[in-house]
DNA sequence: TTTATACATTGACAAGTATCTATATAGGTG
DNA sequence: CACCTATATAGATACTTGTCAATGTATAAA
């Protein structure tokens, strides 16, 4: 996973938002084409930067495209990001393997 | 918080290293010099960059500048991050509020 | 097989970015 | 004060990116 590639995919605000779009739910390029004020290859060329960096995933369905949220390379993006913050101070009181 | 912006600002492999050796420690600006193959200006740039959007603070002692990580910005972040995973099956049972 | 629809690719171009050198600023020291 | 050190800013430039119009490709329908 190249999360640098992960943060140069979200790194601009129309493919964010189609990011979010795809939020719990599978839309096809034509239902994402009439979300955003963009031509049609401009939305190709933002999927596919979506999906060279695994953020999402693209299923061909006939003469569609079903595109959805890869859960996997979000939890490691979320997970790498989260090391990179301060070591919480256990509140257990010697109980816990800390 | 913009966090287009933090992507933006992780979007590019020698400010994310940059970001990586704040993990958990301070640095000065002449630290961080040392550590990477870049000129000072060009360093300044990127420490402009990370400071905008939140992502780093940076502290003047004196002649020096030095520099952190935001664990609140970081943190919500992730936040964001995970709300766009699909909502977690809940195990327990029927006993939680879920 | 022709036609229509959905999507991808190409080529061009304006705008943005990362980098450098040169210079400015600001804080400490003698 | 003059000088040194750490950092910031300005200007220039090569490279990258987002966008579009035009075109190609693949699948389905008639």
């Amino acid at each position: 996973m190249d999360i640098v590639a992960c943060f140069k995919a979200l790194s601009d605000d129309t493919r964010y938002k189609i990011f979010l779009k795809l939020k719990s739910k599978e839309f096809c390029a034509c239902d994402l084409l009439e979300s955003f004020d963009i031509t049609q290859p401009t939305l190709s060329f933002h999927m596919r930067k979506l999906m060279e960096c695994g953020l999402v995933v693209g299923k061909k369905d006939g003469i569609w495209m079903r595109y959805r949220i890869n859960d996997a390379v979000v939890k490691q993006v979320i997970e790498q990001l989260e090391e990179t913050l301060a070591p919480v101070e256990c509140l257990c009181e010697g109980k816990c393997a800390q």
